[in-house]
This record gives structure tokens, sequence and C-alpha cells, in this order.
DNA sequence: AATATAATAATGTCTGATATTTAGCTCAAC
DNA sequence: GTTGAGCTAAATATCAGACATTATTATATT
């Protein structure tokens, strides 16, 4: 029962890649359900006119991202959600190219960032070097710039992803530094969803500009509060129900 | 300049998983530096002996977890720790099964469980279901079943992984769920380090079951605390010095 | 000296054959 | 009837060798 039909036809030429992101999308945009068997490697190649090294890359690709399962003699399942590996490279930039943003991933990554920035902008104003500092207020002087222009939404985008992203690296964490690969995909779906009016985003840029300072002069709490700030008016934009999860501990009793 | 000498003769039949797992090993434990060029295909091919395509395939494994770089021409680099993929399941097995745990690693993901952990269990005594204290207890039980052997190290390890990563599946959330694969390689590191005294075997069971008891009671702030102890145990048991970073934000302001 | 060009060396791809694993089935034995 | 061994079919995994593409390096040429 080989579901081939739902599958598109990608450019002829298509590198690998390329077939992946086109393998990857089906399963993204929930096309599968998880537990389906996918098509078999030769029903691909027919399908895309595709050798058949191409075509096991392409689904090499898919497995080291946890979006399905192949093995020898059963063939190729598709996994659950839950199993995805949401932090791979690949799939911060497949998530970030779907025409609709995924719901359920869109929510609960926001969910995580509501929890985790706040902190994470702590870490950076204990730790961010010059350097550091540098990257986040160049990335910053990027989406004022690109801010009126319609015909730079994608730079701007582009700067706000960068934004964040050096403020998870200044932190000098590796771990944290990893999240910073679920802002793609947030960071577009919200920008897809909002209506972009001009006092809304000279708002967002305002709110921005604080955190940078609070982390310049090194005021951790500041920092904290600056960035809930941005992830409310986040929030806000996302029209996502006020604040799923929010991070609030209690004090911390001496260990 | 192809240091070829400083790899391992895995078994004669590798499969290519086996053989992932040997060269990943050399560069996790630190003999390569970044920007190292790592030995080419056809060097690899005598040396173990395997053809070109289990060599590639394992080469795949390596460049998906973040560990290499390859492009065409050029030939294959070694990347920079803080490139690696440190989430990815391959990475999980990979850092447990090395003889002595990478040092910053083991550090850095200590901090990072150190501000996260607290809060997932917060998450997880809001959240969970029955299924998952039925997972988390039957965890717990196999921890206290396997303490006293020295026989059963290796199932008490299971379990107390186990134990942990159902807390993180308990709070729901896909994002959080993934910082269970950090886990084994941080658990293992800390059994490998610590000296087994019975005194403290049971002194860190007690810590666990209030973690336990906390999130059956449906109660995030001893939940929290409760983890704090845990960690506290822990980070004592590494000897790392202190708390290196932990999680202290201030009063959330109403947004 | 700067620029174009050719040679080289590495990874990427194609093709077709073969090996291995798994699921399902038949059929005999208890 | 149920169990088990053995066979068959179907899928992925692997092998082998030729070829294509890319990046570097050396070599000419102006």
């Amino acid at each position: 029962m080989t579901e081939l039909e739902h599958l598109p036809h990608a450019a002829a030429d298509a590198d690998a890649d390329t077939l992946a992101l086109v393998l990857a999308h089906t399963i993204l945009s929930g096309q599968w359900a998880s537990g389906d068997i996918f098509p078999r490697e030769l029903d691909l190649c027919r399908h895309f006119d595709a050798s058949r090294n191409r075509i096991r890359n392409a689904l090499a690709t898919l497995s080291s991202c946890g979006l399905i399962e192949r093995t020898a003699g059963r063939g190729t399942i598709v996994r659950d959600i839950a199993d995805w590996h949401l932090l791979d490279p690949n799939m911060s930039l497949w998530l970030a190219g779907l025409d609709t943003p995924h719901p359920q991933l869109v929510h609960e990554v926001f969910a995580f960032r509501l929890a985790a920035e706040p902190y994470v902008s702590e870490l950076a104003a204990l730790a961010a070097t010059a350097q550091d500092l540098a990257k986040i207020e160049s990335a910053f002087n990027g989406m004022c710039e690109t801010a009126d222009d319609p015909e730079q939404r994608n730079a701007h985008i582009d700067y706000d992803i960068a934004f964040h992203e050096a403020i998870y690296s200044a932190g000098h964490n590796l771990v944290w530094r990893q999240m910073g690969l679920l802002l793609r995909p947030s960071i577009v779906a919200l920008i897809q969803r909002s209506h972009h009016r001009v006092d809304r985003l000279d708002d967002s840029l305002e709110r921005h500009r604080r955190v940078l300072e609070a982390i310049r002069m090194r005021q951790p709490a500041a920092a904290r509060e600056a960035t809930e700030h941005v992830l409310a008016r986040t929030a806000a934009d996302l029209e996502l129900s006020g604040r799923p999860t929010a991070l609030r501990p209690g004090p911390l009793t001496p260990l």
C-alpha cells in the first residue's frame, strides 16, 4: 500500500539535498501518519527519475533526522513527531521552509523559548565577550536597516535570527548554544503570521534594543526582563494563548 | 599528511555502525584538532579492509552528527566541538561509550542540567499522566533493586537514565523531551567517577524518591526543590566546583 | 606579476549484481 | 490445534568498478 500519489514531482535534475527536502516536507507537513510505510526505494527511483544511490542518500538524511526508520527486509516506516530530531540543522531549514508551519511544533517550541530564553539572556549578560556583543549589535543594526522595506523581508528575518542566535552563543555553553537552531522555524513562523504593522515593528525593535543594552551593561536581571518583554510581543504576534508555561522557579534553597 | 596511525583496527567484520563508532571515538576522545584533515576514503578502505561503500556510510553518519565536514575535491576535515550535534542519539551512545568522558562536555552538560532539570521536574509535576508516573516509578524501583549488587551496575545505570528520561518525557513538550538524550553520557560519567559508597547510594536513592513523590503529588515547587537536591548530590559526586551557573530568575513582571 | 589553463586528487554519482534480513507461508510433527 | 522447521518473496544493505564533479595546485601565457 505504497501511497506514492501524494508525493510531488521534484525538478528533474534535483540534487541530493533538494530530494531530501522534498521528501522531508511530505512528512513535516503531516501527510503521513506515524507508522505508515514509506515508498520503496525502487518506486522512488521511478517517481523522481533518480538513481537508487541518490534516493538512498536522501533517505539516509531523513533517517538521521529521525523522520523515518529503515530496516533491511521490512522497509521504511514513518516515525512519530516525538522522535524527530528537532535540533538537527537540516530540520531547522526544512521546518522554516514549510508554507504553513507545523502548529504543534510552533506552539511547543515557543513554550520552550518562553521558559529558556530569559535565562539564556542572563547567561549572555554574564559571559558575553566583546566579540559576542559585536555580533549581537551588528545583527540588531541589520534589523533596523531592513525594518521598513518590504523588499528586504528575508534579510530582516535573517538578522532577527542572527540576533537571538548570537545571544544563545554568548552564553558560552555548548548545550544552550545548540538550542539556537530552534530559532529559525520559530521566527519564520512568527513573521509569516504577524501583520507587519509599522507601530508594532517599531515597538519590537525597541524591545530588542533593551535586551542588547542590558547584556552590554552586564545586567542579568535586566536582560531577563527585557527578553521576557520581547517574547511577550512575540506571543501576541503569534496569537498564542497567553503564556503556556512560564519558568517560575521558587527560591533556591542552599544546597 | 593523513595521520592514519592513531586509528585503531576494528574487528575485521565490523558492520557500518561499529565502524562509525570507532571513527567517532577517535574524534570524541580528542585525538584530532579542529580543522585537521581526516584520512581519505581509500586509505580508510585499506586500513579497515572495508568496501568504499561502508566507509562512506560511516563517514556520512559522522557528518550528520557534525563531527566532520566533507566537500568534494577538498576532502574531509574535523569540526570543532562547538559544531557537534550533542542531541543526536548516536552522539548520546558514542559519548557514553568513551572510556574517559570528555571533561568539557561533562562540565557543560551538567551546567545545563543544573539550570534546566528543576524546571523540567516542575513541568512533569504539572503534566504527568498516570502512564508517565508508572514509568518513573518502575525505573525508580529498578534503581532500588539493583543498588546493592555490583554485578548489576549497568542495569542500575540504565534505570537511573530511565528515571530522569521519564521525567523529561512527562513534561509533554517536544523540545524539553529531546534534552533527555544528554542524560546518558552525563550519568555514565557520573557513575564512572563516583566511588559507590553504600551510604551515598542510599542517600541518592532517597533524594530520587522525593522527586518521584513530589511529581506524583502534583507539587511543582517541591519537585523543583527535590530535583535540586538530586543534582547537588550529583555535583558532589562529580567533584564539580559547586554550582557553575544556576538558574535564578527574578520575579516575573506582568507582561 | 597577474591571469588563464591544465593536471591532480579528493569526494560525489551511476550502474548492476549480490548478500542479508524480515515477514509470511506451507507443511509436517507432536 | 498449536508449534516448529524450512521455504519463498520482498525489501534494504553491501559490493565492485567506472565515471562525474569539484577544489586545489602547478604551469604557462600575456
